[in-house]
RNA sequence: UGCCCGAUGGUGUAAUGGUAGCACGAACGACUCUGACUCGUUCUGUCUAGGUUCGAGUCCUAGUCGGGCAGCCA
């Protein structure tokens, strides 16, 4: 029992589909190759599935593959952890959609130097999905990484220097920073930048040797100290960091830098599109020049930029949400509060419904605010097909209908799921005694109240139609049991099943009831924009949690670990996949139904 | 007051010089053994000013507003 759907969408279009269109009609690529290349320094939210979704779905649409590359080039901020995490959710958001799209490699694989016309070439292929499929000859088969391409890179930074193009500068940080000028101020020449080949090659050898402390020198490009972009301003390439790296171990102590590192990584691994949120955008032109510089045999990358996704009422930011984290105000990345992929997943969303929200949203230039109502939409709209019916009564309030006698069981047959071409149907025991939920019994009634109330008649949703004779109340006031005769000949297949009856409710035999615990969701933030002010944690809703304690029909207790199930009339509901236990369930709720009547 | 990018209803997005459309949302109504779903009706838009053109959301110029860039982060 899965809430995946699979229903057909057609291909999207947008600005980075048509340059994609127009590169394969004038056949400048053999393949169309795209990326997807996280840093491991946290774990992936809705924002990223946006990415995800794009240079996947690209890749699927043309026939190509998508590698999952961890940009991992700056080992103090990075963890093992988080390229776990990271690895998993990409796979579950693309299960089942694009599968056949990831990119691996073998495991251990790192670029292999090979010559074409003349010239030296890096070049790391993925492991063929045959490969990885088929049982016999199966290939082990990892992400890629950047930090595979250390060696290589290092073998690029050299040719650089050889060309003239890069020198090692003996500036501090402070002192680079002020010979980059500003924005409005060209900066100013290195003292170092007029080093020799010979010298350049000895100190970077040097440098990679581990003779110095950290940031004590660095490799830069030689590019131009007035250019008005910043980015242009001789670039650091190269840094001295001695830290122990999660994937190359000590192996190293210079580090490259993301805009050096990451242009390369794409063309060893033969990236055609190279696609990244609109802050990279005046990064684009070292991107190309570090390229051009090297003279490359193969056809290059290009990058092309996105506006990054921002849905209302949550923040999508690694560093704030590790904050959140951090501080406790949510039990860990996978909260089910939390925006994040393993949150979303833990909640009930299906990968399903984030990939109809992306579709949804597009891809432009334009920074956006999602209202946080499209991805309500899409969770609706796919689990409403998806989701098994079930009831549970979250607030119980008992029934007695007096005209069944104690032990009495009247089996009625419920439909699982009215939305499916072939529903199938289950049984529930109608007792005397039963709960249903406290807000569908009013005393006294608001005007167009549809449910039970003194002296009315509602519908028990497959049973039949109870009328409200008595309100039994203790010394305080409060309603402890309301007393109802059912009707019995209004049940399907007897002579009134057909009387209406303006209200139908859900129900749950107080006998065959089982117990479990709920955990109700809200917005983890009562304002649209909560970063907006700067101080996202004052705007956090203290009500994003509320845990009761619920009475389920009985054969909730059998349904699939990550099923989705309705609670008739109330939402969608999962099991939690850390907390539930066999005879202790645990249920998440993934998203309310719509409600016109509250409103 | 440097460089780069952007602007279409409340929100997101389409229209590639030729009827401003779709979705979400909201309001109302129909249907209903889920006040859900579905269906119907309604609502609201090309940032401003010039120019090119038979014709401009689209092309040009200027402006306005918003965003990004001065990490040895990515």
């Amino acid at each position: 029992m899965s809430a995946e759907t699979t229903t057909p969408v057609p291909a999207p279009s947008d600005f980075i589909r048509d340059i994609v269109a127009a590169d394969v009609a004038a056949k400048r690529y053999a393949k169309i190759v795209t990326r997807f290349p996280p840093e491991p320094n946290g774990y992936l939210h809705i924002g990223h599935a946006k990415s995800i979704c794009l240079n996947f779905g690209i890749a699927r649409e043309h026939s190509g593959h998508c590698n999952l590359r961890f940009d991992d080039t700056n080992p103090a901020k990075e963890d093992i952890e988080y390229v776990n995490s990271i690895t998993h959710d990409v796979k579950w958001l693309v299960s089942g959609w694009a599968d056949h799209c990831l990119g691996l490699k073998t495991k251990g694989a790192t670029p292999a130097l090979q010559t074409i016309n003349g010239k030296a070439d890096y070049y790391v292929p993925p492991v063929p999905q045959s490969k990885i499929e088929n049982q016999e000859s199966k290939i082990e088969a990892e992400p890629f990484f950047a930090s595979a391409y250390f060696d290589a890179l290092h073998a690029y930074a050299i040719e650089l220097i050889k060309r003239g193009k890069a020198y090692v500068c003996d500036l501090s940080p402070e002192d680079t920073e002020l010979y980059r000028g500003s924005p409005d101020k060209p900066g100013r020449n290195s003292p170092f930048r007029d080093r020799g080949v010979a010298e350049n090659l000895d100190w970077f050898a040097r440098m990679t040797a581990g003779e110095f402390p950290n940031a004590t020198r660095s490799l830069r490009a030689k590019i131009d100290m007035a250019s008005p972009n910043i980015w242009l301003r001789d670039p650091l390439l190269y840094r001295i960091r001695h830290t122990h790296h999660h994937q190359t171990g000590s192996k190293w102590c210079v580090y490259p830098l993301y805009d050096y590192a990451h242009c390369l990584s794409d063309y060893i691994e033969g990236i055609t599109h190279s696609l990244c949120s609109l802050e990279f955008e005046v990064h684009r032109p070292l991107y190309d020049w570090i390229l051009e510089n090297l003279d490359l045999p193969r056809p290059l990358p290009k990058q092309y930029e996105f506006a990054k996704l921002r849905p209302s009422y949550m923040i999508v930011s690694k560093r704030k949400l590790l904050q959140l984290v951090n501080e406790g105000l949510v039990t860990g990345w996978d909260d089910p509060r939390m925006p994040t992929l393993s949150g979303l997943r833990r909640r009930g969303v299906p990968a399903s419904a984030i990939r109809k929200l992306v579709h949804s949203v597009g891809v432009t230039k334009y920074e956006s605010v999602t209202e946080i109502a499209l991805l309500e939409h899409a969770i609706r709209d796919d689990l409403n097909k998806a989701a098994e019916r079930r009831m549970a009564v979250l607030r119980p309030i008992k029934i007695v209908l007096t005209n069944i006698a104690p032990g009495d069981s009247i089996e009625c047959e419920a439909v699982n799921n009215p939305q499916s071409d072939t529903p199938t149907t289950r049984k529930m025991n109608l007792t005397r005694d039963l709960f249903i939920e406290s807000d569908d019994f009013a005393e006294v009634p608001p005007p167009k109240y549809f449910r039970l109330k003194p002296g009315g008649d509602v519908r028990l949703k497959y049973a039949c139609i109870i009328h409200c004779d008595e309100v039994v109340k203790d010394a305080s006031g409060a309603v402890v049991e309301i007393r109802c005769t059912a009707d019995l000949t209004t049940r399907k297949g007897g002579p009134n099943s057909d009387r209406k009856v303006k209200g139908t409710i859900h129900w749950v035999s107080s006998s065959e009831a089982i117990d479990a615990e709920v955990r109700l969701y809200d917005r983890l933030f009562t304002v649209a924009e909560p970063d907006a002010d700067g101080d996202f944690r004052r705007h956090f809703n203290p009500q994003s949690l509320e845990t009761i304690g619920a009475k389920l029909e009985p054969a909730l207790a059998h349904i699939g670990a990550d099923a989705v199930v309705q609670f008739e009339r109330l939402g969608y509901f999962t099991l939690d996949a850390i907390d539930s236990k066999s005879g202790a369930l645990v249920f998440n709720r993934t998203i309310t139904l719509r409600d016109n009547w509250a409103k």
